[in-house]
DNA sequence: ATATATAGTTACTAATTGAGACCATGTTTA
DNA sequence: TAAACATGGTCTCAATTAGTAACTATATAT
């Protein structure tokens, strides 16, 4: 898990008008911005986020909801949102052994505006894939 | 750019009762939030995309607002943030050349949700670095 | 005895990203 | 007059990251 890298002060400054609602407390020494969405904009993240806003799965629950994840990526995955405290992991020590994998308190708040998002890509959809074709197109052109 | 794959219509469904705000209308046959989140999810799009919510930017001001972004980086997502329609080019013809990037209407109706999500980032963004190093410390013991 | 399910891990390969040199043009600096 | 610089890129190659497939262990069902 690498240290994510800065944005600049500037942009920053700039960000701050458009984030009115961001309270004017943005900490310029330490990127939020691209240390949260360096993880939860990963490949798989947000999909599986969205999976656990709806309940709590285990891991071949998970595996079977997104079903072209690898077990490998899947496990990865799962430990990046727990080291982020957005994923719990708990074990039960039945035979064969099950884990249940479910939101944390701090996971739970971040789906409202993840869900603002999700809504506005499934609002958005078509357009982006017509936008796709005619840029295609015109690049064929 | 790789057709993204699907998420399972079961997940879909799940996510119907959390998506109340969709209006239940989710597309199960191409899935729209990898489609979109495997774009804006990705290492700079993001960023781009908050620097362009601000104002309008030459290629050379997006590079110093987004110091460590590589010119080939750069040029790659702003090419497929153009293909998705969220952004557009303009080239004026001085010397030398100057290419001014802007967000499209569509872009910019993706500011509001994405400026949501940023805001929780940056309030929960210290709770994440804290979560990361007890989760550390919990895995080296 | 074999297959299946559980939740992973490991080794190898493919794909993506990054670093850095290079390009063409014209303007400024020495 | 020549060197250096700024523009917005592209190209090649190395490094990082993700994906595939095989393997682990235990217990139950067939």
């Amino acid at each position: 898990m690498k240290e994510p890298p800065y944005i600049t002060p500037e942009l920053h400054e700039a960000m701050r008008g458009v984030m009115v609602y961001v309270g004017g407390k943005i900490d310029s020494s330490k990127c939020p911005v691209r240390d949260v969405m360096d993880h939860i904009g990963d490949k798989w993240s947000s999909l599986l986020m969205v999976a656990l806003g709806t309940r709590p799965h285990r891991f071949g629950e998970l595996k079977r909801a997104v079903p072209d994840i690898s077990q490998r990526m899947l496990t990865q995955t799962l430990r990046d949102l727990q080291a982020d405290g957005l994923v719990s992991r708990h074990v039960f020590p039945t035979v064969p052994p099950s884990v249940e994998y479910r939101l944390t308190p701090m996971g739970e708040s971040m789906m409202p505006p993840l869900m603002e998002l999700m809504k506005w890509a499934a609002e958005n959809h078509a357009r982006i894939r017509q936008a796709r074709l005619d840029f295609a197109e015109s690049a064929a052109a």
